[in-house]
DNA sequence: GAATTGACCAGCT
DNA sequence: AAGCTGGCCAATT
């Protein structure tokens, strides 16, 4: 059974363009909830639809590319596939470039 | 209803 | 860089 809160997600999730990433913190202020970002982790984790759900296109909100069901290696290689640079650390640790991630969920009101 | 969990975040050591 | 802490939130046990 899917939650009000999950069915947001997935909806938000799906919505990213190919080519584009977001962060969970986005996603979760998205939702109207910037704190929920954790729940929002879980909620994508949970993932009933992991055909549908383009889950692979959130990452950390520092840049670093995060967790998957499949694990990280085929996160990587398709965000690669759908046209995302993957950066490498000196320790080689794999990142985004924080320009990417600039994916605008949910239009906040004008301040 | 309390306690635990987790694909997070920010800050500090 | 790596590790720990506390904070926050929804779902699950």
């Amino acid at each position: 059974m899917l939650t009000l809160f999950q069915k947001k997600v997935y909806k938000i999730l799906q919505k990213i363009p190919k080519g584009k990433v977001t962060t969970y913190k986005s996603l979760a202020a998205g939702i109207g909830n910037p704190k929920a970002y954790r729940a929002v982790g879980n909620a994508i984790r949970k993932n009933p639809k992991l055909k549908t759900i383009p889950c692979h296109r959130v990452v950390k909100e520092d840049g670093s590319i995060g967790g998957y069901i499949l694990g990280k290696k085929k996160k990587i290689s398709f965000l690669k596939k759908e046209g995302i640079k993957i950066f490498k650390n000196k320790v080689g640790e794999e990142y985004i470039l924080r320009s990417v991630c600039r994916t605008r969920l949910h239009k906040p009101r004008q301040e």
